[in-house]
DNA sequence: TACACAACCTGAAGCTACTATAGAGTCAAC
DNA sequence: GTTGACTCTATAGTAGCTTCAGGTTGTGTA
């Protein structure tokens, strides 16, 4: 099958297939007399693993260390549950970070109501002048310093 | 003071201040006669609260958003919790991903010991071959499709 | 005054995982 | 022979920086 066909039937761009080729995901696919790229099933096997592996957020450079274990028939996959135990691991942790950082913005957010709830309107339907905002204040207060690390290779 | 000194005190690079000049997010400070930028207390305070939204995992859209509100000093700050508001949604989307993202990756991962365990050896303290390998096959037969579409700025 | 060295300057390239565009070539059908 | 769908390569753009190259400025010491 042409690349198009390739593409449509892993539900992905045939831009983003010659991509994986550049990037060394996919292998160099034999090709028409006319320049064209020629796939067979194990092709749409191998982009449907990384699609997959993409799908669950796997950076390429993991799925490169799965396809190369995989590749290694004769090994135990006790490498490959190493990998994928790390991509857990990474999932974790970011969901803590998430988590978190919710808390954090929860807790920003709450000091706008809050503040605005004791103004002499005697509601809390309104809002404050902007120099007087809640959140405005508790951003510039903070003290985060190094938290902006990247721990994972989840955003 | 100069721009070592503001990255110091912001505890950022150097790099990353210009970069925020460049970006539209830090105003064109004053020069020295040897062309040095020069910074006051003003500018730090603004850097800071950059920072802590950074910290927080806005965007640079949203930042320059809640800058622009911020000098409005005679509006309220309806909008800038608005802005909060729909970052905080944009946490909450995230981690919402990543967490069935998890349950995914261990149903996959389990699938691995269970079939290990059902070898014959009598134990699953050893890992299958890998074309055994229950992630493998998982990843394999998986039916994902358009998962990979990101809803939030947050990777 | 001379020199070393730290800090600063600009501009460009690199990172991830693609997406989008331009301009040209291939192929099948009519 | 011509239309139109598909393919090709190469290049630039996205976010939010980091790194590098090559040059200038300022400061401290001999």
């Amino acid at each position: 099958m042409k690349i198009g066909e390739l593409a449509q039937t892993a539900q992905c761009t045939v831009e983003t297939v010659r991509y994986y080729e550049k990037a060394g995901l996919m292998s160099e696919p034999a090709r028409t007399a006319g320049n064209f790229r020629v796939y067979g099933p194990e092709h749409l096997e191998r982009l449907r693993l990384i699609r997959n592996c993409r799908a669950l957020d796997m950076s390429h450079e993991e799925i490169h260390a799965l396809l190369k274990l995989a590749g290694q028939a004769g090994n135990d996959c006790g490498a490959i549950n190493a990998v994928f135990d790390q991509h857990i691991a990474h999932v974790d942790t970011r969901i803590r970070e998430l988590t978190q950082l919710k808390q954090q913005l929860s807790t920003l957010r709450q000091r706008c109501d809050n503040d605005n709830s004791g103004n002499n309107r005697g509601d809390n339907s309104r809002n404050n002048a902007v120099d007087a905002c809640g959140i405005l204040q508790g951003l510039a207060a903070m003290e985060t310093g190094e938290q902006l690390v990247r721990h994972t290779h989840l955003g």
